[in-house]
DNA sequence: CTATTTTTGTACCGAACGGTAAGTTATTTT
DNA sequence: AAAATAACTTACCGTTCGGTACAAAAATAG
């Protein structure tokens, strides 16, 4: 009668990797989005059947945002790692290029999921949009306190705006990601990265 | 046995007003996108039936089509206008703000449906989303040549890449419909098109 | 071994999808 | 008035949608 049990290894055992599908069902609703991705096109990709998917993940909306949780804590994310970087300047110029460099990454599809995933989309996609939206709002959040900080370290000048120097970024970002969808290079996001940072104030 | 008929004035006479039926079509298309958007909910928001709106539009895809070709030439569209302005950089300024007037408009939709209207989507929607990248790389292809042409009229210093300059304020301007579609309010993108601005070569 | 637990494949659910056949109604032409 | 034309309403088409009931299968627990 113990009450918790552990690891719970009773019953027969699953037969796919969790984290392998979940990844497979990512890149369907990056390239498809929300609405666009089907039930089947999941259970093909992800090489399960329909009960399986459900008994693991839920149901589409929880699979959608454990898939987006994937994305944003994978190894190949360039936002957080950018945050760090020790100058404001630094720090907008590696997201810009690590954008530029990823969004264009012919491993997986084209441009951001959390940009395109659930843009304009039916009553039924209302919560992954909103989702998504705090999430893109979220890393405009951490960019202005970033720049809150270099404000402070007299690393940007005390005139500059913090907020709307993050809003200009994360535009650029955005912007990027739908470049990218639309078939950009690598090079031609780089070019845009370059131009975009002749508008950041320099110390 | 004349055999053009002229305005085909025979038959009864359709009910309702195209135009203002496809202005509806828009909304709609604009506000949930193409693989968001069912039959019902077009005809619900244009007051037809489904027979009077395969008759008028032919079907689905051709309708949303035709409701982009009525969003690009609306009176209140910014892009073109913007355009003839006497200067590149004026070009830009009137693109950028008209932009952030527009897109965050409260009488329609907010953002780009030419953006948003089919970015990740199934393949139902391929053609559409063919037509909506062309349409995009068109705008690009426009700021391109105005560019161009600002160089030689030494508007432009001749070290600018006319190709790199359209494509940055395109994303900027991409950048913003996500922007808008997420919330953002005109003074906002109003703040980031002047910043965006910095970064344009002066003569 | 048997009992229990959990996943599996199959087969199915009602609802909604995009699209259409068919007959009625309103208008012009003769 | 009668014929011809085109849009109207209703009711329906087959398919796919997201989601599930159920029993066989595979593991552990006793």
């Amino acid at each position: 009668m113990s009450a918790v049990s552990c690891t719970q290894n009773v019953g027969r055992p699953r037969a796919f990797d969790m984290n392998t599908a979940l990844e497979k069902a990512l890149e369907v609703f990056w390239r498809k989005g929300y609405d666009g991705t089907s039930l089947s096109d999941l259970t093909e990709a992800m090489g399960i059947n329909k009960p399986s998917l459900y008994a693991a993940f839920g149901n589409k909306e929880q699979l959608f945002l454990k898939a987006i949780e994937l994305y944003e804590s994978r190894p190949c994310a360039f936002f957080l790692p950018a945050l760090e970087k020790p100058t404001a300047y630094q720090v907008a110029e590696h997201m810009l290029y690590g954008a530029a460099t990823n969004m264009t990454d012919h491993s997986h599809p084209q441009g951001c999921v959390v940009v395109q995933g659930a843009l304009s989309c039916s009553e039924a996609a209302a919560t992954v949009k909103e989702a998504l939206i705090r999430r893109r709002l979220e890393g405009q959040q951490k960019l202005r306190q970033r720049f809150e900080r270099a404000k402070q370290e007299h690393d940007l000048p005390a005139s500059v705006d913090a907020e709307t120097l993050a809003r200009y970024l994360g535009t650029v970002l955005q912007g990027m990601a739908i470049q990218a969808n639309s078939g950009a290079t690598t090079e031609q996001l780089q070019q845009v990265a370059q131009l975009a940072l002749q508008a950041f104030p320099r110390p």
